[in-house]
Parts: structure tokens; C-alpha cells; sequence
DNA sequence: AAGGTAAGGTAACACACCTTACCTTATGAG
DNA sequence: CTCATAAGGTAAGGTGTGTTACCTTACCTT
């Protein structure tokens, strides 16, 4: 389909005074304003239109309907914004430097504006596209937890931690991350965290998950404070 | 505006068939399958009525408009189902009981279908319903909080746990309850819990929460594995 | 430089939907 | 039994919206 602009020739396509990727890229992040505020079925092409210029007829060209436009953009964000997730941590430094890297980056991903939108959409959208829904949990929570259970494993197998059950204490770290700080957020009712904020959820969050909150009495022998 | 239908009797009135409570509590039962599968903006009345039976009349003399009518139900279900958090939890008992306890109520509830439901349409309409949103975490999250932050604090008097940030420790356990396994629900990844899951990963978060996951060189000196 | 091709814009179609005016019908009072 | 009253149903008004047919315009090829 974008090969066919290329009729005869070897040279890079440059029509009209925007390249299609840009135009294509102008269209999305439009549809991020307004799909993520407004929510998929609140939305108009109208809006997106009003937004970015040109006319409707653009959209259709390039995205086909509504809703490959709104998969397009949630496909998207995906894939960009959580890659940062991939970034390849050095499994050998410490656990708790490897855990509070983790919860750094992920807490400063999960707060970003345009994550907040499309978690609203998604989660909006669960039943009308499954395989969205299942897609954003698989790239975002989804491969957080499996890595976060891998840097666990790794741990046990060095004798850092206890024999734990890795998949479930990873699903509780990020829990830890997600928590009502992000639901605030995500209702509109505070502002994303700033760096200071982030830090210090980060370390209040691996200490516990580390420590715990240091009960003198619980099930085990007292130690002192 | 009840009241009026009583026009000069002691009488209790039992107009129609139905009596307008349960004619109300019907139309609301109808709209939460509706609204809470498509969210509020993809929902017609017509496909409430369809459900329900009658006319659309029947909605606009009880609630107004379609705006209204959500709110009821937001308010209704959040009213109703949240208030089980209010059980007053002896915090007498030992500090893991409590805990568990009270993990355990939170996960049953909060994995409920109508309370997934609720989250999904209230996340999606925070920006057009600011109200609600604002009154969904009161009631639910942050009363939650709150009283949990109570606990701890009570926990420390009694030099149970170390000094710590009870407020942020709060939102971390909840969020530990909160965590991929509500956001699987809440996307249509995986079933609610069941009893015995929710009893496992209750104790999880507690023995995380209470003391880590005991990491031998960290923070402190040495301790057996 | 001319022409063919494809992108861009206009406008209309068809439909769904919220809301309400108007009529019908059931109900309790006298 | 009759009537006033209010609830219930019908259907239409008016608006917003996804989508597409048709025309215009810019660009690349030759």
C-alpha cells in the first residue's frame, strides 16, 4: 500500500508540501488529544480534523475507519512509550539498585501524560477491543512483571532473597507503583508526580518490598529497630 | 417529589403495577449492565429500555437526562458496594490479622464485576464527570487509605512497626491488592479471583508488606535464611 | 511543458440518538 | 360510578456523526 506511491522509481516520495509520514504522524497525535480526553466513542473525526487541518477525507485515506484509526494510535503509543521499559538492565549490580532503577523508570512511564491517556482508553475500550486491551497489557504490565520476575529468579538463585514465589511478588512490586497515586492521576484529581516525588516512591516502595515495614514480631525472631 | 404522590392519605401508595422504587432500581439495574459493558458515551437509552422494558419516559420522569441517570447509578453502586470497607475493623487484634483482614475485603470487593464495572466507566468519564470521579476515590480508595493509614499508625504507637510514612506505606499495600491482577480483570484478561486466590495473594501482600521479602545483606546486618 | 495519477477538499447521505410534545390509560378520590 | 391526575407509550424534531461520491489540485513522469 506504500509502496504503491513509488510507480516507477528508486527516489524517496516527497509530494505535497508534507511527507504522508508526517501528515500520518499529525494525524495521531491529534487523535491523542482528543481520544484521550474525550474517550473513543465521545470522539469525533471533527474533532481530530479541527485539531490537525486538512479535511476527513485524509483520515480515511490513511487509517481506513474510526477504529483502525483509534488501534493505529493506541498500537502507537504502545510500542513507543513502553520500549523504554526494554531497556537492558544489568541484572549483576545489587538488587535493590536494580529494583529502584526499575521503579524509577516505571513510575516516570506509568505518570506520563500521554501513558495516562491511553491507559483511560484502553481500559474504556477493554470490551469493544479485546486485542487491543490485550496487547497494551502484554507490552506494558505484562512484560514489566515478567522482567521484574526474572530479575527476582536471578536474586533467589544468588541467595540475595528467599525462596519466593517470583510471579506474585513481582505482581505486587508494580502494584506498589501502580498504586493510588496513579489512580489519582488517571481521575484527573492531581498532577503526575514530579522527579522528587517519583524518587521517593521509588525508595519507599523497594524498602518495603525489600524489608517490609519491619514488624519486630513477625514471624520470626525479634531483632532490634 | 415522592412525597407529592401521596396526595392526602395515610395511605402507602401502590400505583401501577410496580411500585416507582422498584421501577427505579430495575431502570438502574438495566443501565449498570449497559453502561458499565460500553461505557457511558457508547450506550444509547434505548438499549437501557430494551432491557428494562417500557419507554423511554419512564427514564427522562425519574432522572431527567441521560447525564443524570449515570450519576445515579455511579453514586448508587459506589454507595452500596464501597460500603463494606466501613466495617469497623477491631484494631485491637494483631497487626498481620488486621492486615489480612483487611486485604481480604478489599480484594472480594474490588474484584466484584459491578465494582470493575464502575472502575471502567469512572476512569473513562473522569474528565466529563469530574464529580464523580472526585466522589468514586473518597468513598472507595481513599476512605480505604485512609483507614488503613489509621492502622499503621495505631501499629507504630504501639511500637508494632518501625516509624515510617504511614500515608505513603498505605497507598503502597493497597496498591499491592491493586495490582495486574485488578487490571487484568478490569481489561477482560482473566476471570475475578476467586476465594482461594484472593485468600493467597491477601497473605502475600501482607508478608511482603510486613516483612519483605527478606533480603538478608540489605539495610542491616546479616540475618539466616 | 503537458498529461496522468493520486492526494485533498466539499458536501451530502444515511443513520443513530437524545429529548420532548402529544396522546392514551390506569388509578385513587368523591 | 365518574372524574381529575399522573404515569406510560408513540412518534417526531433536531442534531451530530461515520462514511463516501465527486470534484479540484498538486506533483511526478516523460
Amino acid at each position: 500500500m506504500e509502496a504503491n506511491r513509488v510507480v516507477n522509481s528508486d527516489h524517496p516520495v516527497r509530494r505535497r508540501r508534507t511527507t504522508p509520514e508526517q501528515k500520518r504522524a499529525d494525524i495521531l497525535d491529534a487523535a491523542a488529544v482528543v481520544f484521550f480526553e474525550r474517550g473513543f466513542a465521545a470522539s469525533s473525526i471533527d474533532m481530530i480534523i479541527e485539531r490537525v487541518g486538512g479535511s476527513k477525507r485524509a483520515i480515511y485515506k490513511e487509517f481506513g475507519n474510526k477504529e483502525a484509526l483509534f488501534a493505529a494510535l493506541v498500537t502507537e503509543i504502545a510500542d513507543g512509550a513502553l520500549a523504554a521499559l526494554d531497556t537492558p538492565d544489568s541484572k549483576s549490580a545489587a538488587l535493590d539498585t536494580v529494583l529502584t532503577r526499575f521503579a524509577r523508570s516505571l513510575l516516570t512511564i506509568y505518570t506520563t501524560p500521554k501513558l495516562i491517556g491511553l491507559y483511560r482508553a484502553v481500559v474504556t475500550e477493554a470490551v469493544r477491543f479485546p486485542d487491543l486491551a490485550s496487547a497494551f497489557f502484554d507490552k506494558g504490565p505484562g512484560r514489566a512483571a515478567t522482567r521484574l520476575e526474572g530479575i527476582l529468579d536471578a536474586a533467589r538463585a544468588r541467595g540475595e532473597i528467599k525462596a519466593i514465589d517470583a510471579k506474585l511478588a513481582a505482581d505486587h512490586f508494580i502494584g506498589m507503583l501502580r498504586d493510588n497515586l496513579h489512580l489519582q492521576v488517571v481521575l484527573c484529581l492531581r498532577p503526575p508526580p514530579d522527579t522528587a516525588e517519583i524518587e521517593a516512591r521509588a525508595a519507599a516502595a523497594v524498602t518495603i518490598f525489600l524489608t517490609g515495614i519491619e514488624a519486630p514480631g513477625h514471624q520470626k525472631g525479634k531483632r532490634a529497630r
